[in-house]
DNA sequence: ATAGACCTTAGAGCATACTTTAAGGTCAAG
DNA sequence: CTTGACCTTAAAGTATGCTCTAAGGTCTAT
């Protein structure tokens, strides 16, 4: 199939497609004389594992690893899909984290806050921004 | 005070600070007669509003509309202030909950693995992003 | 007066992951 | 044989928020 059919199944862009090509992830199994590039069924799985790699908050460096498992089995083994995956689900659990604690900040910010039309010069969402009162882990 | 000093109490670099200044955030209150910025315990007031904003997940340019509001406060009202927050607690939310499916997904696949030295050719983590097995919303 | 710390500017570089552009070649239908 | 859809490349642009570099001016202490 062509970049554009690849395009349809995969649902990645024929000009991502390109990019991942360029990136290393994804090389077309061969090229017509036209030099159009010539994706095969395996391609297409390989698109659909990229897709679901990023979906899984997957960088595209990481991707590229668990792909070089994928591409010769043999090869690897199970510790180092499972080690990449414990290093993203501690990544992850901190990114939640962090934002939690903003949340956590916002939603006090959000909850004093009169939010109506009287002037803001006793705003205490201003305040809290300027003083630092009512900022967990503020100042 | 001069931006080394106010790097040292702001624990904004004195880069960063000029960037900011380029980014219209934080101009210093006057220019020396060798060109050098001056910096009033005012500035240091916005330089730290600059920081806490940040801390809560505003963005520069959503930290440029709260410090507007701070600026001339008369001219606000509360409303701005809260609205600005809101939508700031409904996009931390929704990446939250990205993350948070992510990082399920992740934990099944992490679960199942052996994470051994045995050949990758049966690891379960390749074979769910190859074949979209055990993949929480996957295909 | 000279070393070293500090300041200035404009502009480039970094990181990630695309997205778009420009300029052009190929192919199938009518 | 031309139109329009599709393909090609290299390179630049986008977004965010810095971070660094180069080349040079200023200030303070000895």
């Amino acid at each position: 199939m062509k970049i554009g059919d690849l395009e349809k199944l995969s649902g990645i862009s024929a000009h991502t497609l390109r990019y991942y090509e360029k990136e290393g992830l994804l090389k077309p199994s061969k090229r017509g004389e036209n030099n159009y590039r010539h994706y095969s069924q395996d391609d297409l799985i390989t698109a659909k594992f990229i897709k679901r790699s990023k979906a899984c908050g997957f960088s595209l460096s990481e991707t590229s690893s668990l792909l070089a498992i994928k591409n010769d089995k043999s090869h690897h083994v199970c510790a180092e899909a499972k080690q990449i995956t414990g290093v993203k689900v501690k990544e992850i659990e901190e990114q939640i984290q962090r934002l939690k604690q903003m949340q956590a900040t916002l939603i006090q910010l959000e909850r004093y806050c009169c939010g109506g039309e009287e002037s803001a010069e006793f705003c205490t969402i201003i305040d809290a921004l300027e003083n630092g009162n009512d900022i967990t882990g503020g100042e």
